[in-house]
DNA sequence: CATGCTTGACTACAGCTGTCGTCAGGCGCA
DNA sequence: TGCGCCTGACGACAGCTGTAGTCAAGCATG
């Protein structure tokens, strides 16, 4: 199990290659390194890191590799989520809840997001 | 203004200390570092990490000194959620919400905070 | 052929974190 | 008075991350 940690901007760049599967390192260079000052080598360090922890697959093709993230849609972000309340909030969902009504702005679609889950949360209990 | 960083364990560290103001070094040590096996040394240097950082002071009494988080209750946490909705989940809750549904297990009381939070959402998007 | 751009693999390096060991000064008790 | 324990301050070190320069092999082009 692939249980390596995993950084701030390494996790970005994961999401970035993630929704864009088959990159080259000179697409996402262009795509989401420059836009941020980094260099080429940069990413491709990142890239290349991330693969060995096996969050990344290439294959080559024409010549240069084509990167595309080994996790299906999504997983990458729930995992980091996953550690992060396990590890940072110890478990406790309530610092996340303090934090959304604390602050101000939460879009229409995200507050129905919130009430599908409490919805769901709902029933599953009363099955209980 | 402090925009220091905060390690993962530093912040499990300062979050114990914010739960259990004044105290001591021994005190922390035995009530935090060694359940976790941490040496002394290293709850010590935690601690005064976190103080450089300004998220902790100490004021000397009766000899030895007592830690206290400087930031009120919760604060240190809500920020870190902020953090890391902002720097990881770049900016998006969704994620949250999709491993807390997908995972199984949510309190009585979490899904209590949840419905609460959606009330106090949706109230504050009638009055706009 | 000689040159030059593209692509990858390596190497480097500083700053942060997690973890300690150790040293020196006080304090209390035999 | 002397010894041992508690408390703080420092120094150390390895591993991870963020960021980058550089070198060598390939391919394209004049």
């Amino acid at each position: 199990m692939s249980k390596k940690t995993i950084g701030d901007q390494e996790l970005a760049l994961l999401q970035y290659i993630e929704d864009a599967p088959k990159s080259s390192v000179a697409e996402v260079v262009a795509g989401y390194g420059e836009s941020r000052g980094l260099a080429r080598s940069t990413v491709l360090t990142m890239m290349e890191r991330l693969r060995a922890k096996g969050y990344l697959t290439r294959r080559r093709i024409d010549g240069s590799f084509r990167y595309s993230a080994i996790n299906g849609t999504g997983e990458v972000m729930t995992g980091a989520v996953a550690r992060f309340v396990q590890n940072t909030l110890q478990g406790s969902v309530s610092p996340f809840v303090a934090w959304m009504s604390e602050r101000g702005q939460v879009s229409d679609s995200e507050l129905a997001e919130l009430e599908a889950l409490v919805d769901t949360l709902q029933s599953r209990r009363e099955k209980r």
